[in-house]
DNA sequence: TGCGAAACTGGCCGGGTGGCCAGTCCTTAT
DNA sequence: ATAAGGACTGGCCACCCGGCCAGTTTCGCA
């Protein structure tokens, strides 16, 4: 019964690492101030590790390549695009054609979504 | 020189709240077996708490414009998306135009992006 | 029993997209 | 000097996308 006036951090894994996820469940547990989130509970946080299996591989894109792609993943069109970088439309549509090869994608919906899932860019 | 063959965790912060992530600083320091990685260093997991801004309001998509939204996600262009779920091209663009005003798009793109933001589907 | 919502389909069309070709300028590495 | 790669631009063109119109069927709910 302390008189602590905040309560308790809740927390919640997702770890893809069974081990991993253990260990640092069982470090926790007894750290107080924070508890892991019992099922149902909404966590305040979450601890995340992803399998880093596709990640080691980033794909090198240009400084150029960057700003188109993040203009992309608002959902600008080629023509925004260029106003934006001050560039022509077909250079924009040069460099989507680079992200479209580097990233493996078929367009450029498919392109944000590839870029986002390898943490090349943040939505 | 402890002879213990497993290193220690190393966490990284991504929270929105000083507030917060100043208390889970202070309380995952005095944890033995973790620390929180150094500037550069490259941490195995992270502790995230995102602002639950938007997070509120679920918008509400029947089960064919998840089938669809899905599908786009893929990088599907409407006519593959209309030969796996056996419908029209029609019929898709029917789906994707009420994606379009449900999820505030202006695009295919824009829309997989504020789905994926929005926690309606996982990249 | 009627009414709305969801799912589905069609035609039409302007504008966007992506692929292909070719070319220039500039900077860095060999 | 001689590549080599990045950034940039143009034209051309088939195809895709999204918005508009209109229509049908099926389901559950009042």
């Amino acid at each position: 019964m302390s008189a602590d006036t905040t309560p308790d951090i809740v927390l919640t894994l997702e770890i893809d690492d069974p081990a991993l996820a253990d260990r640092l469940a069982t470090l926790l547990g007894s750290v107080a101030g924070l508890r892991l989130a019992a099922p149902g509970e909404t966590a305040i946080a979450t601890i995340v590790a992803r399998d880093p299996r596709v990640m080691p591989e980033d794909i090198a894109l240009t400084q150029r390549e960057l700003d188109v792609l993040a203009l992309m993943a608002e959902g600008a069109s080629n023509k925004m695009i260029a106003r934006q970088l001050n560039i022509s439309v077909h250079t924009v549509k040069f460099h989507v054609g680079s992200l479209l090869d580097k990233l493996d994608a078929t367009g450029r919906t498919d392109a944000v979504a590839h870029a986002a899932r390898r943490g090349v860019i943040e939505l």
